[in-house]
DNA sequence: TGGCGTCGTCGACGCGACGTCGATACCCTG
DNA sequence: CAGGGTATCGACGTCGCGTCGACGACGCCA
């Protein structure tokens, strides 16, 4: 999980002191302003524990960085900017976990993969607030549809290189092509994961969605839940 | 796939007179006032092909209909439950086309399942719009989120039945609670229709979504894709 | 020291959507 | 034609939004 394109959102990056004008606030917060800013962000995670944006006011973001409500524009030019940027944080931290964990997939393919799924995981889990509430505006707002779309897009296709890899050295079975069968797992990790997190729908219990997610990737993969290592042929196989 | 109980849900009735209670509307229309209720519904259905729910005002449905907006109140509560309205039937329309295709599982495993998962697909398809509406306002509307919910934990009590029935007669090895495999499974048939659908995030062509979807699932089930008819032992196989 | 710009702040405005109340007008049925 | 339910809408108050303009505070140059 190397490469995953974080970056190269126009307007995502934090240009703080280097440049005016590139970031996700409206005019150039210049220093001082800088702890209302994450004021303003600490508030909006807070606040989201307990109810979706949409219940959330400007005014309830102001007022919880003790500001008032035409002031929040100077930092923010919309609620979905604050959205934005906390989810640019999460996807950044979630990014530096996850990477190249499918590098030595060959040594232990059930241990990597769970390795893998465990990051995917911990991601959504430790700002469930953040993840949900970005899950919801998908749909509005274009520019979390096409950052979410960029991470899932980096982690698809990290997938779909492990998967080939894992074909070309004989582990796993010729199938469906990679990118669709990638597609499809990490789809059913977001939606199980989403299912479990909020309340909604039929879920899995917390502590063993890891492993039944796992299992079916095995299974979806390798056709067995027991995948040789390394490049030996196979030996305790049947 | 019998079950899934559709009607009841708390807080939908309408507190008007005695009898007919049965609508999703505030009060009872009475005889000429139905078609203005067709109306609604249908301009909600219409206007939602192009634009999400948040952004069709209750003055854009009052107009699609043909009436003022306070009388848009006369029919419906909210925006929400004409959403929820159109949910119901398009819900019915999927639970009697899904109904017990999976009661003749071991005849031709892959090829029910497939049409098991055909009927999903094609009741995700044939109202998209309103099924993404659904799935937006899924987390601020209760009432959406436990019809939602009602529905897909019938689907996966059909599914874990299923397998435990191929698993019993020896078609399907053991392996995960067939709950949680079922879980899993059609969370990720909703989350790639979903993705299928919506022009959002990595998905696999609309043409192939079910092949893909059925592999997974064969997989995931059988660790094969060529599972064996009936209760006759293995033949084909090996 | 006094002028000047810019940063950060807010009061106040206008807008649009919402939900409700009360006044109708239009049937029926008796 | 009186009276009760059906169906409709005008008008109101409220609320959240986004913007504009004014005002104080600070730093910097002359």
């Amino acid at each position: 999980m190397s490469p995953a394109p974080t970056a190269a959102h126009p307007g995502t990056s934090n240009p703080r002191t280097s440049n005016p004008r590139t970031s996700r606030g409206r005019r150039t917060p210049r220093p001082s302003g800088d702890d209302r800013q994450l004021a303003i962000l600490a508030t909006a995670e807070r606040l989201l524990e307990d109810r979706p944006l949409s219940e959330i006011s400007i005014n309830d973001l102001a007022r919880g960085a003790g500001i008032s409500r035409p002031t929040f524009y100077f930092y923010f030019a919309s609620k979905d900017a604050v959205l934005l940027a906390l989810l640019d944080s999460v996807v950044e931290q979630a990014q530096t976990a996850a990477a190249d964990v499918l590098d030595h997939l060959a040594e232990d393919p059930p241990a990597r993969w769970r390795e893998a799924i465990s990051a995917f995981y911990e991601a959504f889990r430790s700002h469930r607030a953040v993840t949900l509430a970005c899950a919801q505006v998908r749909r509005t707002n274009a520019e979390v549809r096409q950052l979410w779309a960029t991470v899932m897009e980096g982690w698809v296709h990290c997938t779909a290189v492990a998967i080939e890899a894992e074909r070309k050295r004989g582990a796993a079975p010729a199938g469906l092509p990679a990118r669709d069968l990638a597609v499809a797992l990490n789809s059913m990790n977001e939606r199980v994961l989403y299912a479990t997190f909020s309340d909604d729908g039929p879920a899995v219990v917390e502590s063993s969605a890891v492993d039944v997610l796992l299992n079916v990737w095995l299974n979806s993969i390798y056709q067995t839940t027991t995948p040789q290592p390394t490049a030996l042929s196979r030996k305790k196989f049947r």
